[in-house]
DNA sequence: CGTGAGGTGACTAGTCACCTCACGGTGCACTAGT
């Protein structure tokens, strides 16, 4: 039965897409997804993550529904599908005018689309949920995954009422499709997704043609001119990705002054100068685009020989995001980031928002104050708030336990342990409650600075750093990071053993256990990792008690998971104050840490 | 948390030291006005 749904999927990747070969990473998602199961996949870019949905939406007969982050990005696959011809897909959006909406939902309602892009926002709308319902989608995906995590908690928060949605339409598998996701996020993801017993395929996360450079800087002037320096030296085309707006200008500014053809690219340019820069920097006609964070995704561009960071980024999730944009050829091309400790003050800034507590109260009074449900738009009205502070609102009560969402609208169902029963005993517990989940939200979000700033200053091997913190054991030091290759002085070397049948790689990884999964062997098996644990002596983690993936707690802060082992160090991921990393010595010699028996479901 | 713009006072005619304050990243959808 496997075999054939193998052939058939392969056969319609042939016929329909005119693709010769699937991936084996591709070719198990899309059977888990053809099976109707819940998926996430971790897939690097360039390895063909839409293919897992295209080929499956050849089969299913009836729509799939498509939530993508940007509508730029939507046109992209809305376009690349058209040249193809090989499915008819259709969006919903707010760029385009409301006669083409219309079109496009006659198109939906005739059965006649194959695929439909949305946002999260358009799916937040029951209006919206309701039409796509009657046409019954098979498959709910969620592409770039990641923003689930990353952007869901504050910007963007209807990524966090997409299970709401998912629900209204009838409860189709949800398959999510992402380049990049440590533990926590990929956790995040399937909880937030609703995601059950979900197959998790993670492809390997290391790209060995990208050579990791960190240079460290007190002072702010001599940061800048080395981040010229580069930029005017590297091969190109490459990517400045700045901390601030005003940072880009100027350094487009200054390099155009260089004799570099540069241009800068944030959110305050125009749409048409945003999208000139883009063509043009794809189309070669441009060396070098100086950059925030807003630029990136939907780059589909092979040849970028360098990513210089100006400032360091928020965590090493976005860090690694935005160098995976190097080297997508497989040629050899650099990551540098020009570190200076004070930049991390901005990161941190902007890891530090505080909830409108206010608008809580708001929100849950007027709940409490009903019997029933409210409907969103109703609460809307009655609280005076928009769409998003509204979504922000209801993802922290409904995370607090104090609300609960369906169908009818919103539930005060909360403060259960209140002490005080009356009705304003009730509202304040549930702020509370709910302030207290945005307190562990942003504890997480300082923490994953805190790993940048690990990154940024370790001195031993930074691949292993990195892909450490995406689950990936490395047991040898890479030989392509400055800390390596002795360009800074004092590479920390030791003898790293090479485990038997591996010769050919320069490292090894192991899929790290997945505890929210119980299809871990089938998710492991088709990853790109390589099974080593048992084969490979551990240097510092002798007695193995603390190796990756095994559950701790600690006195003070609770439960966590082992996330890596480096250098006499490991890192925890607490669920209470997010990363943090111990001395092995101190937590063995102080018994810092007890070991949990492994939890599974 | 760190930075830069702009103001103030000191002490002498324009420069310096110091202080306060505002600002800093991602996009969707929707509305009002040309």
């Amino acid at each position: 039965m496997f075999a054939l749904t193998s052939r058939r999927l392969r056969g319609t990747a042939r016929r329909v897409f005119g693709w010769r070969q699937l991936r084996p990473a591709q070719l198990s998602a899309m059977k888990a997804v053809m099976k109707g199961r819940d998926v996430l996949a971790v897939m690097p870019t360039g390895s063909g993550k839409s293919a897992v949905y295209q080929v499956p939406a050849a089969l299913l007969g009836g729509p799939v529904v498509v939530v993508s982050p940007l509508i730029a990005l939507q046109r992209d696959q809305m376009r690349s599908l058209l040249e193809s011809g090989a499915l008819r897909a259709a969006a919903i959006n707010s760029a385009q005018r409301r006669s083409d909406n219309e079109t496009a939902w006659d198109r939906i309602s005739a059965s006649s689309v194959d695929v439909v892009f949305f946002a999260p926002e358009q799916l937040a709308k029951p209006e919206v949920t309701d039409r796509l319902a009657a046409v019954r989608p098979r498959l709910l995906v969620v592409d770039e995954a990641h923003c689930v995590s990353s952007w869901g908690h504050d910007f963007r928060p209807d990524y966090l009422r997409l299970r709401h949605a998912r629900e209204r339409l009838g409860n189709p598998p949800v398959l999510a499709l992402t380049a990049n996701a440590a533990a926590p996020v990929r956790r995040d993801i399937a909880e937030r997704l609703a995601m059950t017993d979900a197959v998790e395929i993670v492809a390997g996360f290391d790209r060995p043609n990208i050579h990791l450079d960190v240079a460290t800087f007190q002072d702010a002037t001599a940061q800048e001119r080395f981040v010229l320096e580069r930029a005017v030296a590297e091969e190109k085309p490459g990517i400045v990705y700045a901390g601030t707006r005003r940072a880009a200008d100027n350094y487009a500014e200054k390099l155009n002054g260089l004799g570099v053809r540069a241009a800068s690219y944030h959110a305050g340019r125009s749409a048409a100068e945003r999208g000139d820069t883009q063509d043009r920097f794809t189309s070669g006609d441009l060396d070098v685009v100086v950059a925030t964070s807003a630029f990136g995704m939907g780059i589909d561009k092979a040849n970028v020989r360098f990513v210089l960071h100006a400032s360091v980024p928020g965590s090493l999730d976005a860090y690694y995001q935005e160098i995976g944009r190097a080297g997508r050829d497989g040629a050899p091309a650099g990551a540098i980031l020009a570190y200076r400790q004070q930049d991390l003050g901005l990161q941190r800034f902007f890891a530090a928002g505080a909830p409108d507590a206010d608008a809580l109260r708001r929100v849950a009074k007027r709940l409490r104050g009903e019997k029933g449900s409210v409907a969103t738009a109703r609460l809307r009205a009655d609280c005076e708030l928009g769409a998003t502070a509204l979504s922000a609102v209801l993802n922290l009560l409904e995370e607090a336990g104090a609300v609960r969402s369906g169908r009818e609208g919103n539930r005060f169902v909360g403060a259960a342990e209140a002490g005080d029963a009356s009705a304003d005993g009730d509202v304040e517990a549930a702020v509370q409650s709910a302030l207290a989940v945005h307190a562990t939200h942003r504890k997480l979000e300082q923490s994953r600075v805190d790993m940048m700033r690990g990154y940024a200053e370790t001195t031993g091997c930074r691949r292993r750093f990195l892909l450490g913190y995406f689950g990936e054991q490395v047991h040898t030091p890479c030989g392509a990071c400055d800390n390596c290759t002795g360009t800074v002085a004092e590479p920390a070397e030791r003898p790293g053993r090479e485990p038997a049948g591996d010769a050919g790689r320069p490292y090894t990884s192991v899929g790290r256990p997945r505890r929210w999964t119980r299809s871990r062997k089938r998710a492991n098996s088709s990853t790109g990792a390589v099974r080593a644990a048992e084969t490979t002596a551990h240097t510092a983690a002798e007695d193995h008690t603390y190796l990756p993936g095994v559950r701790v707690r600690h006195d003070q802060w609770g439960p966590g998971e082992v996330m890596s082992e480096d250098d006499g160090k490991i890192t925890v991921l607490f669920e209470s104050v997010g990363y943090r990393t111990l001395s092995l010595a101190v937590v063995t010699d102080k018994q810092l840490l007890a070991t949990l028996p492994e939890t599974t479901g």
